[in-house]
DNA sequence: GGCTGAAATCTGATATACCAGATGTCACAC
DNA sequence: GTGTGACATCTGGTATATCAGATTTCAGCC
């Protein structure tokens, strides 16, 4: 008996796995190519090879294919049947990514406003206090972390798990782009206050507020990594 | 020289055929197992066999892998590595489908409104005239294929080519389900009143205006769609 | 009787072979 | 020189075989 509750104790000290963590050689395949396409390793209208990449990869191309399939699906590249795959990745796509990814963001800013509730305030205060706190001490990583950690608690707050796998695909810049954006101070600082109006918004219930700083939140933003990655700056 | 204008004049006269119009097998699967899974086919939860689908199709498992990746990257189906896919489709998923459309229409509806130009202006509002005449006739199966072409004409003012594709995506209900809401003269009369509204407001430049009538359009009108698929009523 | 673990089996993942459409090349006819 | 068309070739599409993780079954043990 006992042992039985010992086992059972131990047991439950351990995490479930997450069976989709499991790396498949297609989803190396798939990763490294749309971080190549949205790196900008490709021309807009350049040709990929299926065979020529299965090659470099040193796979076959049933895993390729399948990628190609992934990244066709999200819009990165176009399939012409029988005649080739073409980078479809542009500025402009970039531009377009952050338009979409605001108005999805500002729609589940919008939902989280209604639906938080109150220890999700009380965590997404917290959040918001630490990144106070990164900001003053100008910690790139810790801020970077945190920032994720915020609009993943919003996520949830709006219980929209469509929704924010939606948004996950809406990135087009990765780690090391966001930490150049938060190496500088008054970014940073802007950030910061757009960080706190949100979360401001959103504990206080106030969904249309919510909406409107998120949106502007992520377009603002948006342009910076636009001007950073494509060296140009766009409105909407 | 008469000759080459008059071969010159004769080739312009055909379109250009899309060369993604090409209907593969991996599509054929695509399509049909993804109407199958929105028209509620198979309950959230449920595994798909790979090789069961490809018996089914009368194919090889290939082609169904990629319709599958497809499917997946869509978000209506799960990849669990090894173990298999499973349906996640559900009417919570409609209803965030929903959401996803209003947000990005209703962004694209904001940009068409500050975009769009003289001739597009008059075309808009040609369509919104034939809706009148349509809704006022009754003609459900003329008013699908104009509201189809209503939204197309938005979407081309907004020159946003990535959001529209996105937007697509969103749609869970087919044209068999249109007809039955355009069906019913209620529902006919309260989408032509928005319909036209969001011309005005698109028309007139107004593109904050534009932006909240067409999200209210799309959210009304998708909690129809879902009261009838779902026999359910949400609202956001 | 219930638990353990090895074997059978199921299923997706990957590799390979082959097919067919699309494109490019080039000799030939005018 | 220009245009035509057969042929070589490139490339994606599909089929099939094999590999390996996951699940199930069930005999054997406590």
């Amino acid at each position: 008996m006992a042992e039985t509750d010992q086992s059972t104790a131990r047991a439950a000290q351990f995490a479930k796995i997450d069976p989709a963590f499991q790396v498949t050689v297609r989803d190396h395949v798939y990763r490294t190519v749309r971080s190549a396409i949205l790196s900008g390793s490709f021309a807009t209208g350049e040709k990929l090879n299926e065979r020529g990449l299965a090659e470099q990869f040193g796979v076959s191309t049933t895993p390729v294919k399948e990628a190609l399939r992934q990244l066709e699906t999200e819009g990165l590249v176009e399939a012409l049947p029988r005649r080739g795959i073409v980078i479809r990745f542009s500025s402009q796509w970039a531009e377009e990514m952050i338009l979409a990814r605001a108005a999805l963001e500002s729609m589940i800013a919008h939902l989280a406003a209604k639906r938080i509730g109150k220890q999700a305030k009380a965590e997404l205060q917290s959040v918001a206090d630490l990144m106070k706190k990164a900001t003053a001490s100008g910690d790139a990583d810790r801020l970077i972390e945190l920032n994720e950690m915020f609009h993943d608690q919003i996520h949830d707050c709006s219980r929209c798990t469509y929704l924010a796998k939606l948004i996950e695909r809406q990135q087009f810049y990765d780690a090391s782009i966001r930490r150049v954006i938060h190496l500088d101070p008054a970014e940073r600082q802007k950030a910061l206050e757009e960080h706190l109006a949100i979360a401001q918004a959103i504990i206080a219930g106030d969904s249309d507020l919510a909406e409107r700083v998120m949106r502007d939140h992520v377009v603002r933003s948006g342009d910076t990594y636009l001007n950073i990655v494509f060296g140009k700056q766009e409105d909407i």
